[in-house]
DNA sequence: GTGGTCTAGACCACG
DNA sequence: GTGGTCTAGACCACC
């Protein structure tokens, strides 16, 4: 047998992921600029470095750029939230579609289990 | 402000959840005595004191019993594999939604992605 | 005027070098064991944590690959070395051509200037 | 081991290489006269001492002079630029076939290769 | 003020 | 033992 106890993903990650989903949501446009990397690390609670590295991070991606001496800003290439979109999309959908497999179901009834659960959402109000 | 970085879930769940799958799967059947608390720790290479806490929580929920001197055994309940497998399987699909929901994709944009992803798999191979 | 005093490279990019300099020149072959980092960051005299940084940039850049509680090797893609010599080949060119162009020297110059250099080097013995 | 990790050079040394090209692509002419230690100073952002150094440097090597309490000035010796030119072009030649050499490559290869890198530049645009 | 690098020392999961 | 992450605190160059 096999004993491996994912740990939660690296806080790094974590807040690199956060920041990638408020530009996907767009709360976050490009162009902006972050907070600094002490100032984030106050938000959070979290060290400096760890924000660096979720910053560096985040410009190896392409995401953000840095400018020394001012700050780490959003890129403004238009296709960079698309492609930020599609990128986080397809990493969840991977995960679900792995979980499923683990519980033996087929392509199709994650499809139907999916369509069942929102369904139910509809009834309970919050359509989206 | 204040970030929670949660933390992986505790060992105890995770083996929990093993264990679930492999009954899903049909790996492990109702009537099926477990190993002991003690031969699971050494496989898994954790605390017997860890082991425990999953026993007691997989009877908790109704999943196993334990027989004095005898030691732990799935139910029979017919039902009790179907349950589970929907319990597992929401767990799952609610977690799906809520990562992209967070990325402001609609009930129907989740659906089309699901299936657009699946899809491409197929033309891949591996049909499931 | 631009001040603008380049700082030398970061230890941990130096350090990065050093080791595709030695598997460049085949002193360190695919499939190797690189020494661990804690092992390097003592013969270097420098903190673990750079070592670290080091090996995660090799890594990134597809020439060394880390295997869970085992240690960091050299991955052994056959096409690997040759690529990596490409690579550092080109940086060191560029460099080259940038300083003689600040020197204000055309193209045929430089080339000039090293076979006259290079034959200098011949009268003297050492041929390479 | 030992590893000894080349700080950059002293910021006097860049500041008279900076000074030393311009006077090669004579930007700076034989006869002209530097900007003041002080003017210097405030226009690189530097320590007015780190000046100092660096036409101290200078005129160890002959290619400045200073006259008592009128400033500093590029020699009018005819031959000096050249000289110049040759000794910063040895260097520049000089770390070129070091660090190619560090890779392996054979003085042929050497001039093959940067031949290779000019004339794909051509390709590009901006011959020189 | 900004980001970037480095050290020191710690804890973790994995084999 | 291995690599991976995190904290704490420091110094640097750039603006």
């Amino acid at each position: 047998m096999k004993a491996d106890f994912e740990a939660s993903k690296p806080i790094y990650v974590q807040i690199a992921d956060q920041i990638f989903q408020r530009i996907v949501r767009e709360e976050i446009k490009p162009g902006d600029k972050l907070p600094s990397v002490r100032e984030m690390a106050i938000q959070l609670g979290v060290n400096p470095n760890t924000i660096q590295r979720s910053y560096t991070e985040m410009e190896r991606m392409g995401v953000v750029e840095t400018r020394r001496g001012q700050g780490t800003f959003v890129i403004e290439k238009e296709s960079m939230v698309e492609e930020l979109q599609q990128t986080m999309q397809k990493e969840i959908i991977l995960q679900f579609v792995k979980s499923m497999e683990e519980l033996g179901f087929s392509k199709k009834e994650m499809i139907s289990g999916l369509e069942a659960f929102l369904n139910e959402g509809d009834q309970n109000g919050d359509p989206v």
